[in-house]
RNA sequence: GCCUUCGUAGCCUAGCCCGGUGGGGCGUUACCUUGGUAAGGUAAUGGUCGCGGGUCCAAAUCCCGCCGAAGGCUCCA
């Protein structure tokens, strides 16, 4: 017996339609129960009359904890492929029934047998989702709370007879993995010079935290213009002013280029789903109080979360050969949506709509992933130095199960000698996720915090799930690993990681400052007054002629407040303009740099010291109109 | 989602405990100032005190509900 229980503020359900002859007889009236301990509930093969008296008694015990006394048991076939004869599966849910209303629930039961529509709203809190597993053999039970995913959904369980052991499995086993390739227990390992390597642990394992403070990107988010939080739609929406657009912008083009040099294939592929289509229904129909749902004529359809289901549709009808191996597919996905618990949206560090780079690589076997592997990990590790996040600024943990690490010892050991500093290895006795192995990479905050950016799995089951397969050498059909790897993590997270750097070394005593490839403006131009507008713009335009973004500051504001606002948006070069720039030809050039530091220089000097810090790098002209006073102020 | 705290003009904030004309700063606008490297001066402008309900002669202030934010918990496909 399979049951999944849901403490829920209310269910709605209507029968539809009788599916089986056996269906008993009621009226298609729709019944409206509140603040109700739902089971969805399949009787499989073998489920005797004690069976669901344990689980009733177990569904008691909870009922304690969760302080209600009513349940609804809501005959629900789609838990199992082993499902009891009808006949047989009605006999055991009335005694179930009867058995509750013996034990003095308030009971209510939906009928058998019939096709039922429902609207279910899910508490939650940790206890409210729970998903259980009883058998005649053995009258125990395995209980874990259940997420509804399709990338990272838990493994569909096997009959459970020994709860103990199940437990167990589940039980992660921390260690750190050297430099030299040796698994060490967490506890036995000697941190001295690693210590963001122990927040993050800590933050991990023991899930302790050393400040409490707001988040300081939040503060600079919104000061700095970038995003903001937008009341007008749901939390972790948010809004992003010209400046903020910019540099998500170039994240975006210089990720995806990057990508494509690698041989990813760019597709698009839409936002939404149907959650009646055949290779989705089965894992999302059942739980969808995380996804954003929506309505259209009579269709019920969820936005994607990820770009596994686009790019998965797609290589389930591709041709593909073992010649194309490993084929890798990337979108860039804006966005991705997932209705993360509102008390757990802060920011840009964890969004409900956020933009991710997604690259599925379909690989022939273990040695051709175990390669392409490696190559991404360089990549992802390149690409976040490029964006301003070096190894330093971040912690790696690794996942895997006790015997994949026994076969490809050599191989994990080989990652961690790359990365030439000690990672974080959590490992399970038996395999639960659908990847065999997994490496996330962690920014770890102001607050102590964690947030994981890249990452890249070794997935071995969802070719099979969705039916993607290639032909190999001997014109046989096979199904390909398939490597699911985010290079950047979120583009917002990058964002987010860049500002709490920044907040990091302004603590530090240094100024503050995005990399300047993504500064919105480069160089500030400050005219000592209008007379000197006119030269102002020409050197302007020089310098914009070499792709650099350069602003003036032509507002009626005195000097030294100018200085000050131009610090204050983080403005790399701040140059002011008179008399002796324009008659000698050298400009005194601000470098935030170096803490303000004076320099002199020509306007060649000064376009060559700012394009070497921005090459091969993409480009995009100012965001905002070149003269201040021609802007409005979006925040403050 | 739960617990705690908070929500006052575009932004920051005083007032709330102990009910009785909402005060300051930044910004914006105008004028004066045309300057030499992190806040020049004067004035004007700007408030459904988050939203809804209740108590009261009277509510920013007390009570209830909702929305939003932060911290903690939990979770994190």
């Amino acid at each position: 017996m399979r049951i999944l229980q849901l403490h829920s503020d209310f269910i709605t359900y209507k029968p539809v339609e009788k599916e089986l002859s056996q269906a008993e007889e009621v009226e298609k009236t729709e019944v409206h129960i509140e603040e109700v301990v739902v089971l969805f509930t399949s009787v499989e093969e073998g489920d005797t009359v004690e069976v669901s008296q344990k689980a009733i008694n177990d569904v008691r015990a909870f009922l304690g904890r969760l302080k209600v006394n009513k349940i609804l048991i809501y005959p629900f076939a789609h838990l199992s492929s082993n499902l009891s004869k009808p006949s047989e599966a009605f006999s055991v849910i009335k005694e179930m029934e009867n058995y509750a209303k013996q034990k003095n629930i308030e009971t209510y039961r939906a009928p058998f047998g019939w096709n039922k529509q429902f609207t279910i709203s899910i508490k939650g809190h940790p206890l409210a989702e729970q998903a259980r597993t009883y058998t005649a053999q053995a009258l125990k039970s395995v209980t874990q709370t259940e997420n509804a995913s399709v990338c990272k959904d838990k493994k569909d369980e096997e009959t459970v007879s020994d709860a103990l052991k199940a437990e167990d499995n589940l039980k992660s086993f921390w260690h750190i993995l050297q430099v030299d390739g040796l698994l060490v227990p967490v506890e036995e390992f000697k941190f001295k010079s690693n210590s963001n390597l122990q927040k993050f642990v800590n933050y991990e394992i023991k899930k302790t935290r050393a400040v409490t403070v707001m988040p300081p990107h939040v503060p600079l988010m919104k000061r700095l213009e970038i995003a903001d939080y937008e009341h007008g739609s749901d939390p972790g929406n948010v809004r992003w002013y010209p400046k903020g657009r910019m540099i998500k912008s170039l994240l975006e083009q210089y990720i995806t280029t990057r990508v494509q040099a690698y041989g990813g294939m760019e597709v698009e592929t839409p936002l939404m789903y149907d959650f009646n289509h055949p290779s989705l229904a089965s894992y999302l129909n059942r739980f969808p109080a995380r996804q954003y749902v929506l309505k259209s004529e009579d269709k019920e359809l969820f936005l994607r979360f990820a770009a596994c289901f686009g790019q998965f549709l797609m290589a389930h009808d591709a041709q593909i050969s073992y010649k194309h191996l490993p084929l890798k597919l990337f979108e860039l996905t804006r966005y991705s949506f997932r209705r993360e618990k509102s008390g757990e949206v802060v920011g840009l560090k964890r969004l409900r709509a956020f933009t991710m780079p997604d690259c599925h690589a379909f690989c022939a076997d273990y040695e051709q992933a175990k390669q392409e592997f490696i190559t991404r990990f360089d990549l992802c590790i390149d690409v976040l130095d490029n964006i301003g996040l070096a190894k330093d600024d971040y912690e790696i943990a690794m996942r895997f199960t006790k015997d994949f690490y026994a076969e490809h010892k050599e191989f994990i050991a080989s990652l961690a000698t790359k990365f030439g500093k000690p990672i974080l290895a959590e490992v399970w006795n038996e395999r639960f996720f659908y990847f065999a192995l997994k490496w996330d990479l962690n920014f770890v905050d102001n607050q102590g915090k964690a947030a994981a950016l890249s990452t890249d799995q070794i997935d071995v089951e969802n070719a099979k799930r969705y039916g993607i397969t290639y032909v190999d050498e001997k014109g046989e059909k096979q199904f390909p690993l398939i490597l699911h790897c985010s290079p950047s993590g979120a583009i917002e997270r990058d964002i987010y990681a860049l500002l709490e750097k920044a907040y990091f070394e302004q603590m530090a005593g240094k100024a503050p400052m995005l990399p300047m490839w993504l500064s919105p403006t480069q160089v500030r131009l400050i005219p000592i007054s209008d007379k000197f507008l006119d030269n102002v713009e020409k050197i302007a335009k020089q310098i914009t002629d070499k792709c650099i973004r350069v602003d003036i500051d032509d507002s009626a504001s005195t000097l030294q407040k100018k200085i000050r606002e131009a610090e204050q948006e983080w403005i790399p070069y701040i140059i002011v303009v008179g008399e002796k720039e324009i008659e000698s030809g050298t400009l005194s050039v601000r470098i935030r740099e170096f803490k303000g530091k004076q320099e002199a220089l020509t306007v060649e000097q000064l376009v060559s010291k700012v394009s070497e810090k921005i090459v091969g790098k993409p480009y995009k002209p100012l965001p905002l109109p070149m003269h201040l006073s021609k802007r409005p102020q979006f925040y403050g």
